[in-house]
RNA sequence: GCGCCUGUAGCUCAGGGGAUAGAGCAUCGGAUUCCGGUUCCGAGUGCCGGGGGUUCGAAUCCCUCCAGGCGCACCA
């Protein structure tokens, strides 16, 4: 329906060009959905936009663009409007609605879904935890919101691939290796001293425990130097089959669950170095080896390989990235943790230095989340390794609330979550109200079917029936739906979404309360299947959103 | 010191150039014989962190200051 009116808009706006005898590029036009209805279905603020290119003032303007109205098709439009410093609203013939929501009812389970990605390839990468431990909240967060953005994506007609990055090389997987031995070796009595930043979690013990039961005291007798490949393969394949399998218990799954030592298997990292060094982008200094990320706008170069002869995080990064460019993506999409905010500019600059617009990458930030219960903090301590886990959390409150609060806000704000509320059955939770709504239709329809009545299809119902101002409200909300997840999609803020579904549902329930949908009276059949219709429609709309948030839709609670 | 994010109602937060700044919760008052109890309706509350600028128009963009968070390794 916006489209319709943009086109309108645009056609007027050239035709009046004609008739004025200008010509010169038209600005964006936008067109918005009014915040008070006395202001029309959807508005445009054009004329006062292009008021300087025609050298004419708004109200002109605005009137020569109504004026295109019988020369360009637009039935649709009941009425325009000029108000204000120069706006042009747009009132919609209510009969076009109507026309929207039967097509709910026609495409069902595929309503919503765009075409506005043009089936452009992009990769989501995110969660990316190291396996060095379970998932915590944090995690959990950042694994929804890339979820989502998955999901959302490809509604949006993009061919989406999740992925999921491990860093099984490096510092951190030898301190894993060297924890769990230390207190492998205190299961058959013998005193290895910890690590100094090992991780001291319960679970390196079970890992460890676990190994003596598998392996015997095999590895007691070597010395460390042998046994820790083992410890270190077995304790990261142990900790990455968990998180794995928290994630599958909270809906969300990869196409590719990508491993930094495959980079390093390949020769990938050397061979990035090489190319980078062949365009020039490579020095030495001080015994390393550096990358020349500030010709592409970062603040300062970057190491890639230490005076040690190891090579840096950002060097597999690097490698990283470039496989997902030869992989052919359009668009790469990197899900962090706000503390890799820095990290930007140099993945950026890797990429234009590669030859590929920057703009081929996003980052999108998730902040910290800090629990509540009742309203107190629960304290998070990783160092102590009694931080709260992803695990916890969804055997707390379930998958579907979990995911819920974690998309209550925009990624990038920091997130206050409430367990006691999530688990609340009363409307102050959020899901509760969400999916109450959902369970809310199913029973109407449950009791229309006992008194032999069944949900209509589009041309059983006289949809003009639905009058009232209420009714006309919820249809326009229902229909706006497809509209949103364009916008969810191109802003990457999947937050909207949850946003809409919150108001939608209001409301219904507003509605509900208010009006009976299945009539006791005989004469009154017809609105009561005009009735049914609508919230048949409704309950796709809800339906589609809570799938495409990957939380269920309970026909009873 | 530099960079990023945040600052909006009592609380948690939407809105990110447009018209009278919104929602939920909390508070107070009312409705609800019902399809579903856990629902609904109404009411009040705002120097949109401060100051300057750009604009026909600023919560929104720019500058500056203040406050909070997070980054700023030859760590990962």
């Amino acid at each position: 329906m916006k489209t319709r009116v943009y086109q309108f808009v645009k056609a007027a706006a050239l035709s009046l060009q004609d008739e004025m005898g200008v010509r010169f590029e038209l600005p964006d036009i936008i067109i918005e959905h009014p915040k008070r209805r006395e202001y029309g279905d959807f508005s445009t603020n054009l004329a006062m936009v292009a008021a300087p290119l025609f050298k004419t003032s708004p109200l002109e303007i605005a009137k020569g663009i109504i004026a295109r109205k019988n020369n360009i098709p637009c039935g649709f439009i009941e009425r325009f409007e000029i108000a204000g410093p120069g706006f042009i609203n747009f009132f919609i013939e209510r009969n076009c609605w109507y026309e929207l929501l039967k097509e709910v009812y026609l495409k069902g389970a595929d309503y919503g879904k765009s075409k506005m990605g043009r089936g452009a390839e992009v990769q989501v990468e995110f969660v990316s935890a190291n396996p060095t431990g379970p998932l915590h909240v944090g995690h959990g967060r950042g694994a929804v919101v890339g979820d989502v953005l998955a999901r959302i994506l490809s509604f949006a007609g993009y061919s989406v691939s999740k992925e999921y990055y491990i860093n099984d090389v490096g510092n951190q997987m030898n301190l894993l290796g060297s924890s769990v031995y230390a207190r492998y070796m205190n299961v058959f009595g013998k005193d290895v001293v910890f690590p100094d930043n090992g991780y001291r979690g319960d679970y390196i013990l079970d890992i460890a425990k676990e190994i003596a039961e598998k392996e015997g005291g095999r590895f007691a007798s070597l010395p460390a130097e042998e046994a820790l490949p083992f410890f270190i393969e077995y304790a990261s394949g142990s900790i990455l089959k968990g998180i794995e399998l928290d994630l599958k218990d909270f809906g969300v799954t990869f196409d590719r669950w990508f491993s930094e030592k495959e980079l390093f298997k390949g020769g990938k990292v050397e061979k990035t170095i090489d190319k980078m060094r062949s365009k020039g982008l490579i020095y030495e200094k001080d015994g390393a080896l550096w990358f020349k990320t500030t010709l592409f706008g970062d603040d300062k170069d970057r190491v890639l390989k230490k005076a040690d002869g190891s090579t840096t995080y950002f060097a597999s990064d690097i490698a990283y990235h470039e496989d997902k460019l030869e992989r052919g993506f359009e668009r790469i999409i990197d899900v962090w943790g706000a503390d890799h905010h820095g990290y930007k500019p140099r993945i950026e600059a890797f990429i234009k230095a590669h030859g590929e617009d920057g703009k081929k990458l996003d980052v999108v930030l998730v902040q910290l989340v800090s629990l509540l219960r009742g309203g107190e903090k629960v304290s998070m301590s990783t160092r102590a390794g009694e931080f709260v886990t992803l695990r916890d959390v969804i055997d707390e409150v379930g998958s579907d609330a979990a995911r819920f609060f974690f998309l209550l806000r925009k990624s990038d704000a920091q997130l206050e979550f409430d367990l006691e509320l999530a688990k609340k059955q009363t409307p102050e939770n959020p899901v509760f109200y969400v999916q109450y709504a959902y369970a809310r239709i199913c029973s109407i329809f449950s009791v229309a079917e006992q008194r032999g009545i069944a949900v209509p299809s589009f041309d059983e119902a006289d949809l003009a029936l639905l009058s009232l101002d209420e009714e006309i409200e919820l249809i326009k909300s229902i229909t706006m739906y497809p509209e949103m997840i364009e916008s969810c999609a191109a802003g990457l803020a999947p937050h909207h979404l949850v946003f809409y579904l919150q108001e939608l549902v209001s409301l219904f329930h507003s509605y509900y309360n208010k009006n009976r949908v299945v009539s006791e009276q005989p004469e009154e059949m017809p609105l009561t299947l005009a009735r049914l219709f609508m919230c048949g429609a409704l309950k796709t709309v809800i339906k589609n959103a809570l799938g495409v948030l990957g939380i269920t839709a309970p026909e009873k609670m």
